[in-house]
DNA sequence: GTAATTCCTTTCCAGATCGAACTATATCAC
DNA sequence: GTGATATAGTTCGATCTGGAAAGGAATTAC
């Protein structure tokens, strides 16, 4: 704003910094949503995804974060409360003494069967406002966003900072 | 992949439901990535959010959480750290005596004004997957998410429930 | 004016998150 | 075998987050 000459200011307004922006407020929105509808079921949104993820036979934690994209240590304290309310529980590998598997209880298999399809209904539902092409699309751009990011990120653009 | 017979359990595969697993994935990916940048500069995401949206003049802390999207609650901690770093402080508006309105520093303005830039080319950089043209078509169908989400979701599917 | 209501912010608590340090186990090098 | 390295999980401290409750202040109803 209170640059002169050249007019660089125009604070962000790069399609790309207005395209993340509106990601993170999506992202936000529909955060708040699934919150409110898992909490009539006791469960918070991170507490849903490992039900989700977990099995009966059990899986490693260390899978579970990586599917999750998060740390081993947030889940520690996230499957001990889902322990504490009776849907998983920890089992150790007998193949590697280091793995401690989730395994999802009876109790685990219920909850999930019962509000699972609703969940995914409702997120869909949230979507109505793009039509069955947008949503391909969508999800196609993502995709390809999504794979862009795994990659190193060759430094190219402002080298001397 | 391993599913014999009949696919009802083909567990999510809608195409909502990928695009939004694909956006959280992207969400999560991004803010690893600036939560890393930001660290060398002693800043985490939201302090720098907050960074972005307070003024000289000054802005309720109310109208910054309303573009965060976050709670009030929230912002009181954070601009705590961010007044005892030198960056923000906290002033009563005259006109409003229940308002406390945040101040960028001059120290705040000026951190602000060397690492926006760089973080914003960042970002930038980090779409480059994207041709131009797809950075729209995403921005595009983002806004008309976002817009859709705003709305009050008349339910309509699974009634009952 | 007073009372009721609404609004702005902070405080508190539970939960989640990251990052670093630590333990235990596994694997590799030799 | 021993030692170095890597991996799985936990623990801890700092931060962030939402939700509820409380305080003070503005606004409205009367």
């Amino acid at each position: 704003m209170s640059v002169q000459s050249g007019p660089p200011a125009a604070d962000q307004a790069t399609p790309e910094l207005e395209a993340y922006t509106l990601l993170r407020q999506v992202n936000s929105m529909m955060d708040t949503y699934n919150r409110f509808d898992l909490r009539s079921e006791d469960l918070t949104v991170p507490q849903f995804m490992i039900l989700n993820y977990a099995t009966a036979d059990g899986v490693p934690l260390s899978e579970i974060s990586a599917r999750m994209l998060c740390d081993n240590s947030n889940l520690t304290g996230i499957v001990d409360r889902l322990i504490s309310k009776g849907y998983v529980q920890r089992r150790p590998d007998p193949q590697d003494r280091r793995v401690s598997l989730i395994c999802l209880t009876a109790a685990g298999a219920e909850k999930l069967r019962r509000i699972k399809p609703r969940h995914h209904a409702r997120v869909s539902r949230r979507m109505r406002s793009l039509s069955e092409a947008q949503v391909h699309e969508l999800r196609n751009l993502l995709q390809q966003l999504f794979a862009g990011l795994q990659e190193p990120v060759g430094e190219d653009d402002s080298p001397s900072a």
